[in-house]
DNA sequence: GGTATCGTTGACTCGCCAGTCAACGACTAC
DNA sequence: GTAGTCGTTGACTGGCGAGTCAACGATACC
């Protein structure tokens, strides 16, 4: 259908901005850099942002948004399962350790400049952060109504450091604060899980 | 003398420029506020703010920088102790949080402003910020070689853990996801030192 | 009392950049 | 081939706010 063709490659110019916008945001920061930057990235004219985004700020929000949406969906299907509440935490920190592996663009966008952006988009955000924090804290809370983690730690607390070790460990290797070679970032997985799962566990299980 | 009565007087201008600027960047950000708000705040003509500082932005790294040679300092003094491990990431924790009883603006405009502010004023000031975590490094590593720690964690990696938990909960206190009683702040600083070294302890110590 | 110094004032400038808009042209429909 | 739709263009504008500056006035010093 004719008219599905050009639906089409509306729909494939808007994906164009969009991954265009990331890129730019990700080099220069979403405050230092023009919307010319990214018109001119995409290869578009300026006016044509405007024709799919109603501003800049949306553009962003877009970005931000289609990629929590999956982490969203993603930590309620893993809540949803039985394993035990380590391998959910590592199934969950490996998959943001794996978007960051893919894409490293739009996880550093999402992080500097919504998440830990706490007075511009994070702000406007915080509901759908929040979100996420519950979901955390749910996984957390069964896991201690059937006794596999220590019950003295809040839910809502222990969701805050596991979801902080991992958001720290990602600004360590957007701003190079830390090795990142595929070995370190397997191993990561591993010791965020650890380090948190053993400051949570009812019983220390290492012994080194 | 007259002219340290002059001189004094300066500095108390100075200072109250600081303080209105702390009141109103915590209450409406960095960005989105303007120098006039400042000068307002402080009741002073906007010209003023500018023979006191060279620019907007000095405001702001002057803020941060007075504040964290303070952190800085009680960190190495903390380190050259010899008390252990747990005892010293208590008193680094107690210090940001009482830090943050005290004086909860001031350390709402470094933690959002310039701490999580990655693309901005955390960018300027990352090699101080890294002092920081180094100096914890530091503290863990000793602890290490001394065997109160596991060592299966790099040094680097355990503050990042431990300081991203202190950030994370201020963060949450900053943005009311998380009760701010007293209680609650003091009970804070043991459940994230609990959370961290139980998850860094040679041997796990709880039997819930 | 006169002069120099320096803290203080706030109206003004100037550059920047998000967002607008009028016009263009490619493709569709008949 | 003609009319209509809609993606596309980029020069332009409008507002905002950081930083300037010329003048003012209080205090110090002789």
């Amino acid at each position: 259908m004719a008219s599905t063709a050009r639906t089409q490659a509306a729909a494939d110019k808007r994906r164009l901005i969009l991954d265009a916008a990331v890129k730019v945001f990700a080099r220069q920061g979403f405050h230092a850099c023009r919307v010319s930057d990214v018109a001119d990235e995409a290869g578009v004219a300026y006016g044509l942002v405007y024709h799919y985004f109603s501003s800049k700020d949306e553009i962003l929000d877009t970005v931000f948004l289609e990629r929590w949406e999956l982490l969203l969906k993603l930590i309620a299907e893993v809540d949803s399962g039985d394993a035990p509440a380590r391998d959910k935490l590592r199934s969950i920190a490996s998959f943001i350790i794996d978007s960051y592996d893919n894409d490293p663009d739009v996880m550093k966008v999402i992080i500097v400049e919504v998440t830990r952006a706490a007075n511009s988009f994070g702000r406007t955000h915080l509901p759908k952060i929040r979100e996420a924090y519950q979901l955390i804290a749910d996984v957390v809370a069964k896991a201690q109504e059937r006794g596999e983690l220590r019950a003295d730690v809040t839910p809502d607390f222990a969701a805050l450091a596991f979801y902080g070790a991992i958001e720290q460990v990602l600004t360590g290797w957007i701003f190079a604060l830390l090795p990142q070679s595929p070995e370190y970032m397997e191993a990561a997985k591993e010791q965020i899980v650890d380090t948190i799962c053993d400051g949570l566990d009812v019983i220390g299980l290492r012994a080194t």
